[in-house]
RNA sequence: CGGGGCGUAGCGCAGCCCGGUUAGCGCGCCUGCUUUGGGAGCAGGAGGUCGCCGGUUCGAAUCCGGCCGCCCCGACCA
C-alpha cells in the first residue's frame, strides 16, 4: 500500500529510516553524522519544547542561556566528567586566523560552564535553591549516528539546579524524573520504565543517573530521558559553597535532567505502522486533514463550500489542514497524510454534502464512520482523544506482552541491566 | 575502529564484466486536454562536469592506480 516504505518485519532499521526521510521529519546534513530537522518534524518538537517548558515553569525553573564553547579546562575539573566525555568532545583550536591560547570545546553539555557561573552568583543559602532551564544544541563526536536517535549534533533542554541540602536536590531530581515520566505516558502516548543506571552508565560525574526508558516495537527499551543527582561533584569541582542560616559555610548539592530530539525518534518507533508515520494528538502539528472530493466543477463549489464551513469550524480548537489540491487525486492525498501521522482525516464528497454528513477515519486503526455535519467539531475531539488513548493502550499492551527480554538500544555502554531498580 | 554497500538528471536505478554514434529507464518536475470516494491517463517538454585526481588508449561512465564522501551492520559511546 505505502509506497517506498520498508516493511518492519522486513527490515526494521530500513523501515525507521524510511518514516523519517519519507514523512519529511529531517535529511541528512553534508556533515557526516549531523541532520536537518525539517519544519515538520520541527514542528513536533516545538510541540514537545511547549508541553515541557510549561511543566518546567510550573514547577518553578526559569530559563536561561549559556555559551556553546566552554574553556577546555573547564572539563577537566571534574575527574569522572572529562573521562566520560573528552573521547567526543570537538574542539576548537583556531579562530580569528590564528591558534587560540587556550582550546575551547562545543558543549557536549553544560554543567561546568554553568556551575562555574553558580559559583559568581551562590552566597547565602538565600540565594537557593537556583532552578534553571535551557534550551539549546549540544554536540558529541558519535562513531555511529541515526536520524533523531543519536546524531552528532542534537537539541535538548538540559535543567541545572542548585540546593542547600542533599535531601532537596534528590526530590528535584525525582521530581524532573517524574515530569518526564507524565510528558513521555500524558503527551507521547508511550508508556516508560523508571529505572536507575547502573554505575558504569550513569552521567559521567552523578552520583546516581534516573531513566525513563520506553519499549519500541522491536522489543527494545530505549532510553528517553534521564534525571541525574549530582550530589556536591560539580560544587567541589568548581569551589560552589555558602553561607547557611547557621553560619557555617556549606558545599552545594545540584541535579541536572534532560530530554533531546531523541525523543523524536522515540515517538516514531514508538507508535508508526508499515503505513506511515502515526502521531498522538497531542503533538501531531496537523490535527485533522480535510480531503474534499469532486468530480464536475459543480460539485467542486458545492463541496468546497462545505469543506470551508468545516474547517472554519474547527479551526477554533484545532491545527486543521484543508487540503484544496486540484491536481491531487483523492487517494493519494489518503496516503500522502497516513504517511504523515495526521491523526484524524475527514473525507467529504457530494454524497456527504447531500446527506449533510462527513466521513471521519482514524490514523492509528483506520476506522472509518459518518458523522454529522453540524456535530463535526464534537466528533473530531471524541475522534481525538480516542486516538490519543488508543495509542497509549496498544503500546501499555504491548510492552506488557513481551517484559521477560529487555535490551537496550540506544542507551549507554552496556546493553543489559538498565532498567533494574526503581527510585 | 572493523565488515559491507553506494557515488551516473531533483529522487531511485540500468549501463561497467567484454572501451566505440547523440549516456538510457522509472518516478518526480513544466505545458495542455481528459480525470477525481484509496497513490490517474495520453501527448509534448525541460533537466547530465557519469564523486575527484592521475594513468592506459586513436577513443574511458566502462580498464588500472590513488583519493574523497556518504549510508548500513557491528564494536564503542552520559
Amino acid at each position: 500500500m505505502a509506497k517506498g516504505i520498508t516493511k518492519r518485519s522486513q527490515d526494521y532499521s530500513r523501515w525507521y529510516q524510511d518514516i523519517v526521510l519519507r514523512a519529511e521529519l529531517a535529511d541528512y546534513a553534508p556533515v557526516k553524522g549531523c541532520m536537518v530537522i525539517r519544519p515538520y518534524g520541527y514542528a513536533i518538537w516545538e510541540k514537545m519544547q511547549a508541553t515541557l517548558d510549561a511543566r518546567f515553569k510550573e514547577t518553578g525553573h526559569v530559563n536561561a542561556y549559556f555559551p556553546l564553547l566552554i574553556p577546555e579546562e573547564f572539563l577537566r575539573k571534574e575527574a569522572e566528567h572529562v573521562e566520560g566525555f573528552s573521547p567526543e568532545c570537538a574542539v576548537v583550536t583556531h579562530a580569528g586566523g590564528s591558534k587560540l591560547e587556550e582550546p575551547y570545546v562545543i558543549r557536549p553539555t553544560s554543567e561546568t560552564i554553568i556551575w562555574s557561573m553558580y559559583r559568581k552568583w551562590i552566597q547565602s543559602y538565600r540565594d537557593l535553591p537556583l532552578l534553571i532551564n535551557q534550551w539549546c544544541n549540544v554536540m558529541r563526536w558519535e562513531l555511529r549516528t541515526r536520524l533523531f536517535l543519536r546524531t552528532t549534533e542534537f537539541l535538548w533542554q538540559e535543567g541545572h539546579t542548585a540546593h542547600a541540602t542533599e535531601k532537596e536536590a534528590e526530590a528535584e531530581t525525582r521530581q524532573m524524573l517524574e515530569v518526564y515520566r507524565e510528558f513521555a505516558e500524558g503527551t507521547m502516548a508511550m508508556p516508560v520504565i523508571r529505572g536507575v543506571k547502573t554505575e558504569r552508565e550513569k552521567f559521567a560525574g552523578a552520583l546516581r543517573t534516573y531513566t525513563i526508558e520506553a519499549m519500541m516495537q522491536d522489543r527494545k527499551a530505549l532510553q528517553a530521558g534521564t534525571s541525574h543527582n549530582l550530589g556536591q561533584n560539580f560544587a567541589k569541582a568548581f569551589d560552589v559553597d555558602f553561607l547557611d542560616a547557621d553560619g557555617e559555610r556549606k558545599l552545594v548539592w545540584a541535579s541536572s535532567w534532560g530530554v533531546s530530539t531523541r525523543l523524536i525518534g522515540a515517538l516514531i518507533m514508538a507508535h508508526s505502522d508499515d503505513n506511515g508515520l502515526v502521531l498522538p494528538p497531542r503533538l501531531a502539528p496537523i490535527e485533522c486533514v480535510i480531503v474534499p472530493i469532486y468530480r464536475s466543477d459543480e460539485e467542486k463549489s458545492s463541496v468546497l463550500e462545505k469543506a470551508n464551513q468545516v474547517w472554519k469550524a474547527l479551526s477554533a480548537k484545532y491545527s486543521v489542514k484543508l487540503d484544496d489540491r486540484d491536481q491531487c487525486k483523492p487517494g493519494f492525498k489518503f496516503s500522502e497524510w497516513e504517511l504523515k501521522g495526521v491523526p484524524v482525516r475527514i473525507e467529504l464528497g457530494p454524497r456527504d454534502v447531500a446527506s449533510g454528513q462527513v466521513v471521519l477515519v482514524r490514523r492509528d486503526n483506520g476506522e472509518k464512520q459518518s458523522c454529522a455535519l453540524d456535530s463535526v467539531v464534537e466528533s473530531v475531539e471524541r475522534a481525538l482523544e480516542e486516538v490519543q488513548q488508543g495509542l497509549y493502550h496498544r503500546r501499555w499492551i504491548s510492552g506488557r506482552a513481551t517484559p521477560a527480554k529487555l535490551t537496550v538500544t540506544m542507551s549507554s555502554r552496556n546493553s543489559s541491566g538498565t532498567t533494574a531498580g526503581s527510585p
